[in-house]
DNA sequence: AATGAATGTGAGTATCCTCTTCATATTCTC
DNA sequence: GAGAATATGAAGAGGATACTCACATTCATT
C-alpha cells in the first residue's frame, strides 16, 4: 500500500499528525472495512471496530465524530480502489477480450479481500448528508467508464447508457454471488465472466 | 407444474382455521415480506411487521412462535414463486430467445412487488437451524432449472454448472440493480437483458 | 531531561429497541 | 348462549448501542 496523504481527508475530529495516529487511523477503517463486510450493516457497531482494530474506543472517537463519519472513510476508500479499475481497463485501446480480462482481473482482485463490502455499501449503509453528492458522483462516474467502453466495443450508439448499466450490474452480480461461496478464485468462473461480457458487447447472431 | 407436494405449513404455533386467521397470517407474511424488503434484517422487527400488517403483535405470536419462523415462512413463499417461474420458462423447448424472453418478463414479475426481498433473504436473513437444509435445496434446484436451459441452448457439454451459476448471479445482479433504481419497467433494460442472455447462451466467440 | 502537545485508554452513562408473554376482550361456530 | 377461536397491547426483561470523560502514556522539541 502506498502512503498517500493527498486526499482531502473525510470529516474528522482532529487530523492525526505523527506516524502513530495515522497508523491507528489507518487501522480503524481497514478493521471497519473488514467488519462492514463480514457482518453487515447491522452488525457494525463502533465497539466492534475498534475492537477488530486493536484499539480502544475512544481513540476512534478522536478520529471520527461519529460512526457515519467512519462509514463515509470507509465508502471513499473502496469506491476509490473500484473507480481506478476500471479507469485502467478501460484506458487504451485494446482488443475487447482482453479488455474483458482486464477488467474480470480487476474487479475480482477489489473485492477479493472484503468479498460483500461494496454490496453493503450500497445496500445497506445508509447515506450521511452531506455523502449523497459524493455518491452519486461516483455513480456517474463509474457508468461513465463503463458507458466508454461500450461505446468503444459497440458502435450502435443507441443504447449506450442502458447497456452500461446492464452490464456493470450484471458483472456486479456474478461477483458478488461468487463472493458469497467463496468462488472469487475459481479460474473456470473467471473464464466464464469474460465470455459473459465479450459476448454481450461483441452483439449476438442469435434471433 | 412437477410435483407439487402438498405444502407442510412452516412451524407454526396453532394453525389458523377460520377464513378471518388466515387473512391475518396472510397480511403478516405479506407485511413481513414488505419491511424486510424495505427495510432490510437490520430494521426488520416483529413489531414494526405486526404495525405494517394492521395486527396486533400479541396475534403474530398466536401463530408464529418466533421471528426466525416467520422469516422462514416468508423465505418459503418468495423462493416457491421465483422457482415457478424458472420452472415454466425452461419447460418445453422453444428458440432461445423467446426462452429468455419469457424468463427475464417472470423474473421481472418475481420481483417488481418486493424489490430487494430476494436479495435480503440471501444475504442478510440468518437461516434456522432446520432452514438450511431447505435453503440448500432450493439453491440447488434453482441451479438445476438453469443448468438444463443451459444445457439446452449451448450444446458444449462442459462448463453447464458454472455457466448456470454465472448466468443465473448476472441476471439477478441486473434485476436487482433495477430495482434500487425503480427501473424494473424500463423496456430498453429488458430488452438489453434479454440481449445479455441470449448473446451469452449463443455463445459469440468474439476476439 | 523537561515540558507541553499528541495520542491512547476503557469503564461508565444514558438511551433506545428488541422479542416475547399474558391476562383480558372480542368474534365466530354450532 | 356456550365454548372455541381469534385478537389485543401494555408491560417485562434483557441486551445493545453510540458516545464521553477523566486520566495515562508516548512523542517532538528544546
Amino acid at each position: 500500500m502506498s502512503t498517500r496523504i493527498a486526499k482531502p481527508a473525510a470529516r474528522m475530529r482532529k487530523q492525526p499528525r505523527q506516524a502513530r495516529s495515522i497508523a491507528t487511523v489507518e487501522a480503524i477503517i481497514e478493521a471497519g472495512a473488514h467488519v462492514l463486510s463480514e457482518l453487515g450493516w447491522a452488525g457494525f457497531s463502533t465497539n466492534k471496530v475498534a475492537e477488530a482494530a486493536g484499539v480502544s474506543i475512544g481513540s476512534l472517537y478522536q478520529y471520527f465524530p461519529d460512526k457515519l463519519a467512519l462509514v463515509e472513510a470507509i465508502r471513499r476508500r473502496h469506491f476509490d480502489h473500484v473507480l481506478s479499475v476500471i479507469r485502467e481497463a478501460a484506458a487504451e485501446e485494446k482488443p475487447l477480450r482482453q479488455f474483458a480480462r482486464e477488467l474480470v482481473r480487476g474487479m475480482i482482485g477489489a473485492h477479493s479481500i472484503h468479498p460483500t463490502l461494496h454490496q453493503v455499501l450500497l445496500d445497506e449503509a445508509p447515506g450521511d448528508r452531506g455523502s449523497r453528492a459524493a455518491h452519486a458522483l461516483f455513480q456517474a462516474r463509474y457508468l461513465e467508464h463503463y458507458a466508454a467502453a461500450v461505446a468503444q466495443y459497440r458502435k450502435r450508439r443507441k443504447d449506450t447508457e442502458t447497456m452500461a448499466r446492464v452490464l456493470s450490474s450484471a458483472i456486479e452480480g456474478v461477483i458478488h454471488n461468487a463472493a458469497r461461496r467463496n468462488m472469487l478464485e475459481a479460474p473456470e468462473l473467471q473464464k466464464q465472466l469474460v465470455e459473459l461480457i465479450s459476448a454481450y458487447l461483441s452483439g449476438s447472431r442469435a434471433t
